[in-house]
Order: structure tokens, then C-alpha cells, then sequence
DNA sequence: ATGAAAGCGCTAACAA
DNA sequence: TTGTTAGCGCTTTCAT
């Protein structure tokens, strides 16, 4: 039976009160008795029982995150951003992969709230409708991280995806590219794949570049446990088997660009020399792969990172706000390494 | 203010100990008077709340996880193993990152136990004997993951790393290789790395094999956070420094070998033919890299699964041996690809 | 400055 | 089969 504020209290001949109070330091204690009361919890080892207080206080300390995968690389360094931004502010964080299966969704949302969970992040390819509408439910706070809702109804931290594949799209029509192409994750399934695929058709427009239907490849895949190496792989074999090649190809991340610039390579051709690829994300192997690839930073640990300071933020607040304008824009970069070609030389 | 088994009670014309009973699935309650409750609860929203029940009950339900540093592919995949069997068990996992730091370890173990968790998993690159102390002390199961503590004082899983490197030693030399090196991760950080080390000089023994001191590298790096695949890369460099070279190195993971086959390459020698590299772990890189490396699997996430149903067996059976004797070995294997030359043709 | 006591939402004897 | 009631360990008025 382990040891309670009762029994501190009956060791320094006081009261559970003022246990209490010199346990929470709110002041009004004597010096004298402060010292009876803390010697007594140190030779009695007593620890507060935090469950009996949230009862109490109706507050836990603890928020939940709803992730896909924890096991894809970018979820795993915003998962790492949360526990240490909660680990600042002495949140506990309970973990639960749900595979973007609504069941499981569901399931986890109810055990959050069961276990009173004092807000919600949830780091998904995408919000569907019914998770949505779940979200939308919660007496607590909720934020998105890496990802929106089709209706922006709810705070969400994230890099400008739209913006940034625009911007590689204008850095590759810089270098003289004019034909170019694709290879994306499924836009209905993964959020950001929609918005940079946006970016490059805006980019597509502007500069008036040739961007043919055969060389833009989206994937059909559905499971995020799919190899993305292997998908770029298949995807760029596609490519290859057209008439005319692109003189690059934008890639929906750097996983994908390895798996492109592997059958390339294969099939006789050089990067970038006969074909140039920007990737997304800088995985690191990025750097450590010949030739290197060339592509855009998304600095998720900064994303996981400010997700659960806003959450925290929301919660302690009790601004119950639970809509876009809390929102949060997590700059990006261009990495420039060796996998574009200028064709301007 | 949430609806609370009073609330039901009333709404149903029961009394709340009925409520708890069909909450609880308990029988003894009639079917009428069950439909009306159930009818209730359906109609309010009801959902129990943990954490009153978790105080009476002295069960939360919710083991904690000290991890190293989830960031690391390894331990990523056994904290997915770890929460997969929890959600079958209906349990939760409370998150911890580490980074080996005792401190944090201390205060994450207080926070664990203050919020009442029923048993800890520990999966971290070795256990300190001041981190074993604190662990004996806790009144709660605990359970090691791919790890072990210097006096087997705890139970744990994980593959035989001594094994599995004889192993990998002992094909080396069928392949006809007598000259052998190695690169490891510093052995007083690493438990696995002693251990591994332990296996290649005892096949080393057992063979007669050749392995000068120049071409045993040992890490001094003590952060994980730094680079395996830069860390493989300075140590090849060094191998490559000697008078004569060895005709294999045994690498202690697959991003190590990365990065030495990196340097052997820019080198101008040729893997396999100058050099063989064995690696360790099979992480999903080692099949796209080219040459494809033959490595040593090493299923984390069964490790992880394993470990947590172990722990909530323990917690279950209130069987309050903490012992060795509950240890749990994974098998492994050796994954043959292209990176070791047989040199008997 | 300190204590008494009510109660957070639930479970589990014990009674009826 | 159902209800009454006493806590689980803590915080927090309200008195003193």
C-alpha cells in the first residue's frame, strides 16, 4: 500500500491540508511546519498520487496524439517534437497508431476522452470527413499537425506545401527546365501530396511549362506501409517508357526521388545529366546518397514541436477557439545539392 | 460539466451501482432494467470516467516506455511493436524520450509512477547501474527491450547479439575470409555492442582469424544523436589507412556499413571485391543501396511486441518476480545479399 | 496559519 | 436482482 498525503499528515502532526498546500507551494505555511511536512514526505518517500488529483482538479496533464504510423520517418520526428515541447511544459503524451483506420480512430478518441486527455493532436495523411466530424465532438482542444481539414475548421501547424512545390517547380524552370513531370502519393489520401501537386500545377501555369500528362504519376496506394522507394521506383519506369522524356521530375518526397533516381540509373540514364529530380522533405540520406539530392526541407521536429505548444497553449488558455485562426506556418527551405542540371551552361 | 454515472442513474430510475454493473459487463442485472441503463447511457453521451475508476480500482490501465530517443529507426520500430500489443490488451503507453540522460530518466520514472502506471517497458542503449537502482526500487513490473542490465536483475527481450555476430564472423570465414575488422559503437554505452563485439572475437577465436588491431574501430561516440552513417564513414577511412587491409569488416548496424561502403567506394575500391561488409539489423536501406548488403536481421518490432505483452502478463499475474527467468530470446537471421565475395571460388 | 469537511466519479461490500 | 454507502487520495472552500 503505498503511501498517502493521510499518512505524511499524521507524521508531521498536521492536517491534509496543509500537506497539501506545501506539496501544490502555495504560501500561507509557516516555514516551521513547511520543514515538519517536507521532512516527513522525504523519510516516508511519499509521492502524490497525480490519478486522485485529476480527479480532483479535472485535469491531466496528459494529451493525446493520434498519429498514422509513428514508423514513417517525418511522423517520427514530429512525435519526438511533441514529447519533448510536453516534456517543457510537464504534459505526459499517450501515443496511438491508428493506420488512418477510422475504427481505430474512433476507438482512440473514445479512450482519450475516457481517460480524460486534456487536448487532442492528431498528425495524419488526412482529416477525413467522419474523423472530422469526430474532432468536432471533443470538449477539448484539438490541433493538426502536418496536415488540414477540408474545411479548415481546426488549428493546424505545417509548412506552406503548396507554396514550397511551387517554388521547387520555379527553381527547376530557373535551371532552364522546361518539360517536367511527377511522381506523387495519392491525392485523395495524403493531404499534402493534394497541396504540392497545387503548387506545381500553379507553377506549371505560370511559367508555361510542358508539363505532359504521361509523365506525372500519381500513386494509387492507399497504405501508408507501402515502400515509398518502391514507388518511386515503378513510378519512374513509367516515365522511362515514354516517347519523350522530361528533362526533370519532381518527387512528393525523398524516398521516392532514391527510388526514381535508382531505376534511372538502372536503365542506363544519368542523374542529372540526362534527367534532374527534386525531392521533398531532406530525409537524411538525402546527403549521403550519389548523387545527392536536391530538395526542400520540412522541419518536422519544429512542426511536432509547436503543435504541442499551442495545444498546451489552447488548453491552459481555455480559449475555446477551436478554429484556423490559431494556425501555424512553419517556414521551408530549398536544398540545393547535385540532382538538377542547369541546362542554361 | 460531462454526464457522470449519477446523471445515467437518474435518467434510467436506477441506482449507480446497477449502472456500473452493466457498464461493466457484470451479470446479475436483469435484461429489462440493462436496456433501460443502456438506453440511457446512449442517450446522454455517457462515457466512464478512467480516472475515477482508476483510483478505485489501484489500475490505470497505462504502462509507461523510457526510450533513448524514438528517433532512432530502431527504436522507432519497437515502440510501433510496443503499442500494437497494448492496443490489443486495451492498455495505454505514456511516451518518454530520454536520450540516455539519468536525470531525465529519474524524473520521467517519478512522473510514471506518480501517474500510477502498472508496469514500465525500459528500451535504452544500456542500463546504467544508477538507472538499475532506480528501476529495483519501483513497485512495479518492469521489462527490458533489446537491452540487458549488467546483473540480469531484470527480465528482458531481445535477440542473442553475441550469437547473431558469431554467426555473422562465422560466414565470413566460410566465404574464405581470415583478415576481418570491425566497426562498433562504443561498447561501455552500447549493451548491444558489447555483446556483439563479445560474438566476433569468439569466432575470431574459435577460427584462428586474423583481426589486427587497426582494423577494430571502436566508436567514441557517446550521444546518439550523432550520425551512424558519418560514423562508419570516418571509421572505414581509418581501416583504409593501414599497411594492409582486411578482406571483410563486420559492421554493428546497416548504417554504419552505408557509410563505410561510401567511403570505400570514393576510394576507388570496389565492395565486394576489394572489401566485404557485413552489417546488422537489416534496416530497409540495406536492400536499395547498391550493392544490396547482407546483414543480420533483427525484428524490433516483435522485440517490441514481445516486451510489452511480457510486461502486461506480468502485471496481470501480479507474479512479482522481477527475474531474468522471464527473459525472452528472438530469433534472428542472416540475410544474404551482395555484399560479402565468397573468395574460395 | 491551520484544520474540518465536502466531494471529484467510480467500485464493491453489504443489505434488502 | 437492486440499492445504500463507504471509501480511493486528493484539493479547496469555509471556519477558526
Amino acid at each position: 500500500m503505498a503511501v498517502t498525503i493521510q499518512d505524511v499528515a499524521k507524521a508531521a502532526s498536521v492536517s491534509v491540508a496543509t500537506v497539501s498546500r506545501v506539496v501544490n507551494n502555495i504560501p500561507l505555511v509557516s516555514e516551521d511546519t513547511k520543514q515538519r511536512v517536507l521532512a516527513a514526505i522525504d523519510e516516508l518517500g511519499y509521492e502524490p498520487n497525480e490519478v486522485a488529483r485529476s480527479l480532483k482538479v479535472r485535469k491531466t496533464k496528459t494529451i493525446g496524439i493520434l498519429l498514422d504510423d509513428i514508423t514513417k520517418p517525418q511522423y517520427t520526428s514530429i512525435s519526438r517534437g511533441v514529447t519533448d515541447a510536453c516534456w517543457i511544459y510537464e504534459y505526459n503524451v499517450i501515443l496511438a497508431n491508428t493506420d488512418g483506420d477510422i475504427e481505430k480512430e474512433k476507438k482512440y478518441l473514445k479512450v482519450f476522452m475516457q481517460k480524460q486527455c486534456d487536448g487532442v493532436l492528431v498528425v495524419n495523411r488526412k482529416i477525413s470527413d467522419e474523423l472530422a466530424t469526430q474532432l468536432a465532438s471533443l470538449k477539448v482542444p484539438v490541433v493538426l499537425g502536418a496536415v488540414s481539414d477540408r474545411e479548415k475548421k481546426f488549428a493546424n501547424v505545417s509548412i506552406d506545401n503548396r507554396k514550397a512545390s511551387f517554388e521547387a517547380v520555379e527553381y527547376l524552370h530557373e535551371k532552364g527546365h522546361n518539360d517536367i513531370g511527377y511522381i506523387m502519393g495519392n491525392r485523395e489520401e495524403f493531404t499534402v501530396c493534394a497541396d504540392r501537386e497545387a503548387g506545381f500545377w500553379q507553377a506549371v501555369e505560370k511559367y508555361g511549362l510542358n508539363a505532359k500528362e504521361e509523365w506525372c504519376i500519381e500513386s494509387e496506394k492507399k497504405k501508408l506501409t507501402e515502400q515509398d522507394v518502391k514507388e518511386g521506383y515503378d513510378a519512374m519506369q513509367k516515365i522511362l517508357d515514354s516517347k519523350r522524356l522530361p528533362t526533370a521530375v519532381f518527387a512528393a518526397n525523398d524516398e521516392i526521388a532514391f527510388g526514381a533516381m535508382t531505376c534511372i540509373e538502372e536503365r542506363g540514364l544519368k542523374v542529372p545529366h540526362d534527367i534532374s529530380i527534386i525531392g521533398f522533405n531532406d530525409y537524411w540520406l538525402s546527403e549521403w546518397v550519389k548523387p545527392q539530392i536536391t530538395t526542400i526541407s520540412h522541419p518536422m521536429y519544429d512542426v511536432g514541436a509547436v503543435c504541442a505548444r499551442l495545444l498546451i497553449k489552447k488548453i491552459e488558455d481555455e480559449s475555446t477557439s477551436i478554429d484556423a485562426e490559431d494556425s501555424i506556418v512553419i517556414p521551408h527551405d530549398i536544398i540545393i545539392r547535385q540532382t538538377v542540371r542547369d541546362l542554361n551552361d
